[in-house]
DNA sequence: GATCTATAGACAACCTGGTTGTCTACATCG
DNA sequence: CGATGTAGACAACCAGGTTGTCTATAGATC
C-alpha cells in the first residue's frame, strides 16, 4: 500500500503539474511510451517489445499519442511493412517537462525527509528490484534514479 | 519506477505463492475487496465507499468474488433494499494466507537489506503518503493484475 | 397515514488498456 | 523461385472502471 500510494502520489502530482503547463491531455502511459520510442524513433512492434506489451496494444497507444500530437507515424523507407513512430517537438517538450517535474517532486521529498532518508529509500528499493530479474520494468529507461 | 517495480514485485510474488496454495483464481483486487468487506460483512454500497469506487464497480467485483466462492450475498434483514456481502471460510483462508505471505516477503527483504533499511523505507514512504489520505483502492494504479 | 426525498442495487452503455486470433503485405533465407 | 517469418491492420473479447437511468424500499415531514 505504501509503495502504491507513493507511486500514485508522484503520478498525480506529475500530471497535475503537466496540466498547468498545457499538457492536460497527457496520460501516464504516454510518458512511458515516449520514453520507449526514444530519440531515434521506433516501429510499432519495436515499441511493443520495449514496453513488454503486444504490438496491438502498442498500436492503440501510438494512435493516442499521435492524436494529441506527441508523435508522428510514417512508413519506413527501409521496410515496406513497417511504420516508424517519431517524437514531435511537443512530445519532446512533454518529456523534458516531466523530467523537470520529477526532479521538483523529489526536491519536495528531500525537503520533508532530508537528503539521507530519500537516498535510503531509493537505494533500498533499487536493491530489491535489481535482485528480482524483472527485466520488463528494468527495461524502462530514463526515469529510474 | 522504483516504487512501481517494488509494488509489482510484491504483488507478483504474492499471487505466485497464493497459486501454489490453491488460490490461483484470486486476483489482486480480491484481497483488497475482502479486506474492505471486513469480518462483519458489508453491503454493496458500503463496499464501494470503502474502496473509493462506484457501487456499480463494487457490484462487479462482488460478483467475481462470489463466483470463486470468497463471499456470499444475501438480502439484509434490516434493510429490504440492501444486499449483505459476507466472507466465506475460503475467503478468510485466502486473506490469512495473504497476510502470511506478505510477512514472508518482508522477511526476505529484511534478509537482504537488514531490518534497519527496510524500516527506513517503510517509515519514509509512510511519511510521504501521510496527509494525502491515499488509502483507497481507487488510488491504486490500474496495472495490478 | 400520505407523501416527498434519499438511498440500495440492478441494468445498460461506454472508456481504457490490455489480450488473442486472423488476415494481408512485405522481407528474407535456402 | 518458393518457404517461412515478421509488420501491422482489423475484430472480438476481457477486466475494471465510469455515468446514466430505473425500481423498490427507507426515512423524514406534514
Amino acid at each position: 500500500m505504501l509503495l502504491a500510494g507513493a507511486f500514485r502520489e508522484i503520478i498525480d502530482d506529475l500530471h497535475a503539474e503537466l496540466d498547468k503547463h498545457g499538457h492536460g491531455e497527457a496520460r501516464p502511459l504516454h510518458g512511458f511510451a515516449l520514453q520507449a520510442i526514444g530519440p531515434d524513433g521506433a516501429t510499432l512492434s519495436e515499441l511493443g517489445r520495449r514496453l513488454g506489451v503486444s504490438k496491438q496494444a502498442a498500436a492503440k497507444t501510438a494512435a493516442g499519442l499521435e492524436e494529441i500530437g506527441y508523435i508522428t507515424r510514417r512508413p519506413s523507407t527501409q521496410d515496406g511493412r513497417a511504420v516508424v513512430l517519431t517524437r514531435t517537438p511537443r512530445g519532446e517538450e512533454m518529456l523534458n517537462l516531466s523530467a523537470a517535474i520529477f526532479e521538483q517532486i523529489r526536491r519536495t521529498w528531500v525537503r520533508r525527509l532530508g537528503q539521507g532518508r530519500v537516498a535510503a529509500i531509493e537505494d533500498g528499493l533499487a536493491e530489491i528490484v535489481a535482485g528480482s530479474g524483472r527485466a520488463k520494468i528494468g527495461d524502462l529507461p530514463g526515469w529510474i534514479r
